[in-house]
DNA sequence: CCATTGTTGCACACCGGTGTGCAGTGGCGT
DNA sequence: ACGCCACTGCACACCGGTGTGCAACAATGG
């Protein structure tokens, strides 16, 4: 239906990703449209922005409460979380640069709702004694999840490898011993 | 001596932490000063930001020779090497921030020395067996080093209780078993 | 007392990005 | 063939930040 839309965000979300300051200019050269084109789509910068977030957003949470509601511990819903997660986390690394700057307000609002089940997990891991306490619940989720987008980040290739590793890390900073780490992520299709 | 560059850098380096995208009028007014003196001692603002760099640069690098010098493991050195960059990271978290954006060119050659004696030790310590290898050196350490100053960056109180959680934090994604992590922080002064 | 040095307070040009207005144009379905 | 719709290609106003030029001013020290 909308083409040329989708186009532009899926064009937005690519160059945001590169850089967060891009202009609609080049995102709409980009999308093979006039400037003019994108604002017909999006009144401003900000709602473009906007849109794109909520997408991610729709996204990890869908991911999230399937992932949590199953009766597995945490560290195993937190490896299924990561390596579900992953080629969407890749596309939206741009909100780990956007949760700073300009619009720092509008995206930490839109992300609440996540990172209050991320919280979630990380604090019934703690509580259940999987995950380490050196560190509250809030910040310990927060530094993990920073951790798997900060992965997809590096210029590795996008593929299983990506993943794994991706999700290793994450557990191993939120306190899983490597060989269960290891097991965990082997359990992952 | 130079008393009010001294200031500007000081209160530049303060309120860029906060937002990596205050203008030179802003800093000038915290700083007590008008604009225009601002450019008096930097010709540009990517001057200004540079100067602030090379000054994180050269105390990190300091601990790092120094602490890479020692023969000691080097699960021990880089715990070293976090506790007493701690208060540092702490000022200069905001080069986090600054990899990205408008002058991450600059920033990212600046760094490089750093990242290079950093990838250094995580290679020794994985080559030693003290570390996991689930990651190349090069991404493994950028993504802990990453960790400690995302830690820095949240609201945490400045005191001991962040340095031993960024330690701790960065070891375990290090793949440093959490029993060791704690007892090689628990060795810091 | 004079000179140097650092700071001030303007004014100004410039730039790049944002957002808008509006008249056109081309394709698509009916 | 007709109207609808999205897209185009301008033009324009506006904004905020950058960097400069220059005259005035205060403090410092020889």
């Amino acid at each position: 239906m909308n083409e040329t839309r989708d186009r532009i965000l899926d064009v937005a979300l690519h160059l945001l990703g590169k850089n967060p300051d891009v202009g609609m200019g080049d995102i709409a050269s980009a999308a093979g449209v006039v400037r003019r084109t994108v604002y017909g789509h999006f009144p401003s910068r900000l709602d473009l922005i906007r849109s794109l977030t909520e997408q991610a957003v729709t996204e990890m949470t869908a991911v999230l409460t399937d992932v949590t509601a199953s009766d597995s511990e945490a560290d195993a819903a937190w490896a299924e979380f990561v390596a579900r997660l992953w080629p969407v986390a890749h596309r939206y690394r741009v909100l780990l640069a956007l949760r700073r700057g300009e619009y720092s307000g509008v995206i930490h609002g839109l992300l609440g709702p996540v990172d209050e089940l991320l919280a979630n997990l990380v604090k019934r891991g703690q509580d259940s004694d999987v995950f380490a306490q050196h560190l509250p619940a809030d910040v310990l989720s927060q530094v993990a999840y920073g951790a798997v987008f900060s992965i997809a980040d590096s210029n590795l290739p996008n593929g299983t490898l990506g993943a794994h590793a991706a999700t290793i890390t994450s557990l191993l900073m939120l306190g899983v011993p490597e060989t269960r780490a290891i097991a965990l992520v082997d359990d992952q299709p």
